[in-house]
DNA sequence: CTATTTGATAACTCATAGTTATTATTTATT
DNA sequence: AATAAATAATAACTATGAGTTATCAAATAG
């Protein structure tokens, strides 16, 4: 109970700490200079905390400043959720869920999910975003995602994961290419091929996969290309480019320029899994995936 | 940033929603009713919520209003948490801690691993407070206790528990008894005599970890006395009201008029557990247990 | 049917957030 | 060295709105 502080102090306080500069954080606060000091001025004495130390020609944290900075950002990041929360909680929903998947998860798996989950819970208001691996990692650490679906073995410690599906892979191929399900027998036959794969930087656990097929199969490819999307490694692969391998879910059936072999006598699996962080307080998220859960078992 | 809602507003809403009595609120506030009703009807508006339904001479709490109670109580702790720690980096400390622990802890675990600690981080202020296992775990789920030591082997999954600390137990006896050291071969020897024991409600899981010992010696013991401090188990034991049973760390070797024999051959061993809330953001918290861990390994 | 308990409303006042004008100090620029 | 520019603090003013008192409306209890 306390302090008169109040989160005008606090906000007035981030915007000073963001840029160390008063007139600057006084302008993006549309307020005058003179009151923005008075106001911090006053967070320090309320608080008994020197917060910034001011001196030539630049505004600096203290030590407490900083703590407080990275605290504050939290706390008010927090209340901005517990209040959205409400406001659908009082608008008869049971709450907001914003999710974050990798492309490669839309082709089927998401959409299904969701039109599941929509069916028995109309009152969760949903939030989709296609993301990478690391931006849903960041995300989901800054409590901006509730749930990501990703292409990862690991994460952060402060996050959970869950694998939700395991799949195998698919060899892309030109349609005209001589090899067809029948005559291929094993990626040797592929040596000499120029292969077209997903950016390592999209995922080194997938990619790290990818790669233990090649080791498995005896040779390295000849990496031609990368990209993050599986349509354009589909183009490439039409105009002779080269070949790939993709996870099985990303198979495109309407795709006539392209034919598919799966590569189910490989050992190799790739998991897509969902991740969360365990800090989240979301009213929703934990009915949200027990539901996924559930369904994906 | 959209809100202009106040630390004010939401200390307000809370003090309503606790007795949910706007007069009552008030006069616990130092307000006003009237200027309370318009806080409330402010943060109503602000938020687009509705908090309470008032009616027929009662006040409740909306779904909403329920959830905001929850939620807010728990981040204006934390911001008080925040502004203590602030205060305490401001003054050169590292920060606080807030310690719990079980009477049967503080013989000579506990006191030892805090001088240790305190010569290599004098700049931790403690705080140290007695407290039965259930309330220790009650304030490290509400966030009003950094670390407990407790005597139990399960814990809400909220927190975390971690062992560090197994021993035997011993037999206490009056210092006159026929049994000692020597003689003393299994407990069937004390089947006919009447037990003195900690409380089962001191912790269930120590309770079972006795009676254990008892069914192994296949008899259950006549139990006369229930407590919770050793030393009324010593005095009662002193007195000819039975015999007992301790933790090995509990024994008082200054204490002249009872006897303790070690139990070593009995598998049964009592823990002392450290346990605490895996969301607690207590800066100092993360290098304190490490430390702990470190020297009771 | 009166008395009492409740929260909301209305009108007032005073504390203070935010304003403009100015100063002190340090650092570029000439 | 002298001047100009940049910065945050200080001082004095103003106007918004938190908190006040007085009152009302509704709903119960005796």
């Amino acid at each position: 109970m306390s302090y008169q502080i109040e989160l005008r102090h606090i906000k007035y306080f981030l915007a000073v700490a963001k840029d160390l500069h008063f007139r600057r954080a006084a302008e993006r606060l549309f307020i005058s200079q003179p009151g923005l000091s008075r106001q911090i001025k006053q967070m320090e004495d309320d608080l008994g905390v020197v917060l910034f130390e001011r001196h030539n020609r630049k505004v600096i944290l203290t030590k407490a400043g900083a703590y407080l900075r990275d605290e504050l950002t939290l706390n008010l990041k927090n209340l901005e959720h517990t209040f959205y929360h409400a406001k659908l909680l009082n608008n008869g929903k049971k709450g907001g869920l914003r999710l974050g998947y990798v492309g490669s998860a839309m082709q089927d798996i998401i959409p299904n999910l969701l039109l599941t989950f929509r069916k028995e819970h109309p009152d969760v208001i949903f939030n989709l975003k296609e993301m990478d691996n690391h931006k849903q990692i960041e995300d989901l650490l800054s409590y901006d995602l509730d749930i990501g679906f990703v292409r990862l073995d690991r994460v952060p410690k402060e996050l959970e994961i869950k694998p939700i599906l395991k799949e195998p892979f698919c060899l892309v191929l030109p349609y005209s290419h001589s090899l067809n399900k029948e005559s291929f027998k094993s990626l040797n036959q592929l040596k000499e091929a120029p292969f077209i794969l997903f950016d390592p930087k999209y995922s080194t656990s997938y990619f790290e996969k990818v790669m233990q097929i090649f080791d498995d199969s005896g040779f390295s490819p000849i990496v031609s290309h990368n990209t993050i999307h599986a349509s354009s490694i589909y183009k490439l692969v039409e105009h002779h480019f080269g070949v790939s391998i993709v996870p099985k879910s990303l198979v495109d059936h309407n795709n006539t320029k392209v034919k598919f072999i799966e590569l189910s006598h490989i050992k190799q699996r790739t998991t897509l899994s969902m991740v969360w962080n365990t800090q989240n307080r979301n009213p929703v998220l934990k009915g949200v995936f027990d539901f996924i859960l559930g369904v994906s078992r």
